[in-house]
DNA sequence: CGCCGGAGTGTAAGCGCTTACACCACCGGA
DNA sequence: TCCGGTGGTGTAAGCGCTTACACTCCGGCG
């Protein structure tokens, strides 16, 4: 910007601290002054600058998020749900997104730096970064993490939501499953889904990798997988994308869905609904998260507990035509 | 943040000039001296505040986007090509979703207010705060806004695809067409796809408004259009949200595409792909134009001008099932 | 032996605000 | 009439940096 508060002060004949208090309406100032400030204001078309304030305020007024990309709708919707809240609150969202980064360390402080408080997916940051962030004693929401002490954590359930998902498919008669998903860490969603989906079907369900969470890997790992002798019955996916190339490769091998082969997703991004068959799927509250995100940093950086400092939010099983025809109703 | 460059300068035995010169390597300092400082900065862990540096330095060193929303993936794509650019050159950036603000002219000023530059989406401010933004010499790109002194306009072609998208369709022998798409203003992208594919067409096309941009109000357009007594044979969809909103009326209708009725799209969002008929559609550089809007802003803030002040990206026409099972080549 | 110039460093003036504190009227009550 | 308040305002001290400028050594040169 270019005009500041000296100039205003100057034209309105008053000194800057006027000026100030006029504009904020901290402290008392005749109406006949108040008028000529913002006289003055109009005439230069002033605007306090952010670096001045937030250097005098000592604080950002703006939060940080960390997501890996935004190729998936997922993060996407999240951090939708996280803007719109975050600005009701009257703060400003810088992003950051570590894919193909080679300096993620380098980029989350300097994005710490900027802002008041920081939303993390799990992901993205390396265990020690994490510490050393925590350390800090910088505001923090982490997203599908473990839960842990100097942080807040959020996710969606998983492991409950998996086990409804696999009782679905086993009502439909299906003895053998194959889960598919990328390597996963301890505790992230993916390990959380495995568990739900493993207790339930035990040994008749195999777990496969994919190379990432992405419809081509999925394709590649679906097709390999279904080329093989024992051609499972279902295909439990990780999430919807890698199921979408699932379904890809069973239409490339003449395999029909639902009736030669069942395949489920998760998350229920949008493809999911236009796919045909339309996959059934796990919905996640994603736009929710990201709004509880927002809310739970503001409590943070106020000082206010209102909230739980780790929740975990409901999902829906969504069930489509991409796991049968006629399912009978879950059992438990 | 909490430690200061002061503190630093003590520990150090050297005045905070010489820190700031070790740390920024301006200006000669000793060996001896610079190990000293370095030694000091690990010890307290001395994060340079942003604020501060912003201040003395006169810029913020980030970017501003305005977008409408991120529901679909179009505003999604840019986003991301954008954040990688600004990121590599050194700048964060801050984001801005007007849809179903109350004051968006409050915020986007607020926004200004903190970046060095910004990048606009040309439906979401309107035009006199467009003049105002542009008045104040702010450093500016314009996507999807007709061309304008004082800053840079970004898009990707329009009026020439939406001609052999038509011509295409025309060579799969269809007569009676309907454009759907939402009420447009003069200039934006759905007018100029519509000047294309009607100056190809002529009277055998006809406009049809949606809603919104959205797979619902392409449901409810093309719902009640496919109702009526004389049935298009094609439906050019303004984007792909529309179209995938088509296919559902037609599917719900017992219309099969495209042998009833072809439908296209526009953008080739991830959807397209794994509907099915899959969607022939117009695949936009949408990450390209995110990548150039970050470096057209940084021309503009450097000064330094490389590239033209307004340019016009390619796209591609995707031809996929649900404009006809054999198309004549495009004879244009 | 006196000077010049450059390397190395410190001092202090900003950058644009907020706000504690001091100050000055002026009013009403004793 | 005097005094304590209080509304209204200015002064100045930060907030955490960068950097122009001044200063001090020293080595090298005439």
């Amino acid at each position: 910007m270019d005009v500041t508060i000296y100039q205003v002060a100057e034209r309105a004949g008053v000194s800057i601290a006027t000026v100030s208090r006029a504009l904020r309406g901290t402290g008392p100032v005749s109406a006949k002054t108040r008028e000529k400030v913002l006289k003055a204001v109009q005439e230069l078309r002033f605007t306090p600058s952010r670096l001045g304030v937030s250097l005098a305020e000592g604080r950002h007024a703006a939060n940080g998020i960390v997501f890996p990309n935004l190729s998936g709708p997922y993060y996407t919707e999240v951090l939708l749900g996280y803007e719109e809240v975050a600005s009701e609150l009257g703060r400003s969202v810088v992003i950051l997104s570590t894919k193909g980064r080679p300096n993620v360390r380098e980029a989350i402080k300097e994005l710490a730096g900027r802002v008041d408080g920081l939303v993390v997916f799990g992901s993205t940051a390396p265990d020690d970064l994490v510490a050393e962030l925590v350390a800090t004693g910088m505001p923090l929401v982490f997203i599908s993490r473990e839960p842990m002490s100097g942080a807040d954590t959020l996710r969606s359930e998983n492991v409950e939501s998996a086990r409804r998902l696999a009782c679905h498919l086993q009502g439909h008669g299906y003895a053998r499953f194959a889960f598919l998903g990328a390597p996963h860490q301890p505790g992230d969603d993916i390990s959380q889904r495995w568990e739900g989906v493993s207790a339930v079907l035990k040994d008749a369900v195999e777990p496969v990798l994919t190379a990432e969470y992405t419809v081509d890997s999925g394709y590649e790992a679906a097709l390999k997988l279904l080329r093989g002798r024992t051609r499972p019955q279902a295909l439990i996916c990780s999430d919807d994308e890698v199921a979408l190339g699932a379904l890809l490769a069973a239409e490339e091998l003449g395999l029909a869905v639902p009736d030669d082969l069942a395949v489920t997703g998760w998350d229920d991004i949008m493809a999911a609904r236009h796919a045909r068959p339309a996959l059934t799927t796990i919905r996640q509250p994603m736009r929710e998260l990201g709004a509880r995100a927002a809310r739970a940093l503001d409590e943070l950086i106020g000082g206010v507990r209102a909230t739980s400092a780790h929740q975990t939010l409901a999902t829906e099983l969504v069930i489509r035509k991409s796991c049968g025809e006629h399912p009978q109703e879950d059992p438990k």
